[in-house]
DNA sequence: TTGATTTAAGCGGTTAACCGGATAAATAGA
DNA sequence: TCTATTTATCCGGTTAACCGCTTAAATCAA
């Protein structure tokens, strides 16, 4: 039973939550979105990335630079019937919708002002711009 | 989201899974029944018990010199949509069912002996009251 | 009152979790 | 090649969690 605590702990840090929040949102997103959104330390963001990922939440893929993250919950296993609950737990809270709201202004910023240059798709676009 | 980290945090410790185990299939145990069932020390069981207590997983009620703890649960909040997966979670693990019918077996001692397990080895000693 | 019993809480010690800052690794472009 | 950018990991320091032992509190019987 330890590994049922284990799986609960993996829950039990805000940080952790927000981040599954968030992904399960957004199809994909990268270690500099969380960055962005939670307004926290790259190290910090990537510690609880790569904890979520060894613990089989998420899978990671990396393009170019970057490294994406999206959620990997098998249909029917525990991991998905914790994240349906977590999703119900947070979904009427407020700091989690502005939360949402804020991600979705964080992702139209990066898809105007440059981060476009990310993908091959816009030549004309000038070529990755300084982050603030 | 503090809050709601906290309540993941209160089932990341595998001795509160257990009790928390033991507690939805008996409607009713004192401390010194999970001490016997788990095997842990008295301290450890209360310190445990206690903290569900504050959490609001758990009621108390005083029996004499025996405190009795019972699940409490209110319809449709997020502890009783977690105690369900968590029942669900553990249902299937061997060692879980093994804990249930320890419980079984350490109650029916109980009932049989009149609380003797938790007295002195003396057949004469006055007897306690039974417990209902 | 005294003594026995159960439980809660206090006390220190150990371990684990989490963090920020620094560094290393990987990648892409000049 | 060299440089810039993103991410992962390492390093230490701090905090929080958990534990066993002990003591205090509550209860009941003699």
């Amino acid at each position: 039973m330890k590994t049922e605590a284990r799986l609960f702990k993996s829950l039990a840090d805000e940080t952790r939550l927000k981040i599954l929040w968030l992904l399960s949102g957004a199809d994909e997103l990268c270690v500099c979105d969380i960055i962005d959104v939670l307004g926290i330390t790259q190290s910090k963001a990537s510690r609880h990335l790569r904890y979520l990922y060894h613990l089989g939440w998420v899978t990671d893929r990396r393009e170019g630079l970057w490294m994406n993250y999206r959620l990997s919950v098998a249909a029917g296993s525990n991991g998905e019937k914790l994240l349906k609950i977590l999703k119900e737990i947070l979904a009427p809270l407020p700091a989690a919708q502005a939360l949402r709201r804020h991600l979705e202004r964080c992702l139209e910023a990066k898809r105007q002002s440059d981060c476009a240059g990310r993908l091959p798709a816009d030549p004309m676009a000038p070529q990755r711009l300084p982050k603030p």
